[in-house]
DNA sequence: AGTAGCATTGTTATGTTGTCACGTTTCATA
DNA sequence: TATGAAACGTGACAACATAACAATGCTACT
């Protein structure tokens, strides 16, 4: 699943990166518009964690980021994470203590998103989530005054579905 | 978030420990229902989880513990908190790596649960969530395949809503 | 009774994730 | 240029979780 930064493959992996570069910027024009501090470091981490391509844990940021600035401490990270959190260009997700960057790049509302996250392979997909609000509060007995700011669902992708129920036959 | 209106708030701890007292037992008759080994070790610490009353750290409850067990180590109380999941007796909040008894005491299938847990106090509440399930089925788009299994709601209580809009205003 | 196999528990060490505290730098702007 | 707030550097540490292996005890079969 993990996309190798091997040589081969040379042009999708360029792609790939041109594509990030375009994420960056268009993350650069929302935090401005916001009047938000995009600096180098946050976009470093931002960039970092696009390249990723899938969910990735701090400390994974940390060790590749390491690989460019040694002696980058986790606290860099974090505090990174945290802007880029509030600035809802990134998502945390509390299951697998990993960070995903939005799929909407910040345009959505608080508490229209949900996540879908595999609880085998950690895999997560992200959809809006106005129909589901709905469909909670009515579902929802007591708590009326909660405000809702994410949905997390835990349990299997089809896939892992696929691998893992043959072998327990 | 309390589940019941109680009368009055006059309940003692003493009552409360008979209600703990009846819910080990709940739960040992649940457990060899299912021919699981509710053993002394796994009792005190659902026990001991009981007491809590509100959400617990695994470290919390080892603190606790060691007051009658001096030496248990963390591994003791993961295993213990391992086999409760397992028996469903106890959920896991991811968004707060904390652990709560079962609402329902085990009678509830698999994906059928949601948690609603505060941001900013840790407090949970647990609902059947049979009518949720059928509402993200139909808002989900796409991840046909997916297996649900517990569904955490992120977001802020009553209590703290009206405790931090004053201060923001 | 003997013993093989398994589940449970004990123990030590280590790995992983996240935060605190405090000092320094940067930079807009008054 | 002063100065104050935001951002950043740094080291220590707190909090959360698991690996690995030893010891114990149960139980099922001979």
């Amino acid at each position: 699943m993990a996309r190798e930064p091997s040589k081969s493959n040379r042009s999708t992996a360029g792609d790939a990166a041109i594509r990030d570069d375009a994420r960056v910027e268009h993350a650069r024009a929302h935090c401005e518009a916001r009047r938000l501090n995009f600096t180098p470091q946050r976009a470093a981490v931002y960039r970092t964690l696009l390249a990723f391509n899938s969910p990735v844990k701090a400390y994974d940021l940390l060790t590749r980021m390491q690989q460019d600035a040694p002696g980058m401490a986790p606290m860099t990270i974090y505090r990174a994470l945290d802007f880029l959190i509030g600035a809802g260009l990134i998502h945390k997700i509390a299951a697998t203590a990993s960070f995903v960057p939005c799929a909407h790049e910040g345009a959505h509302a608080h508490g229209q998103v949900a996540f879908f996250v595999c609880q085998r392979c950690g895999a997560v997909d992200e959809v809006e989530a106005k129909d589901m609000i709905h469909a909670l509060d009515r579902a929802r007995p007591h708590g009326r005054g909660f405000a809702m700011q994410s949905i997390e669902v835990h349990g299997l992708c089809a896939d892992c579905i696929a691998e893992t129920s043959p072998a327990q036959r």
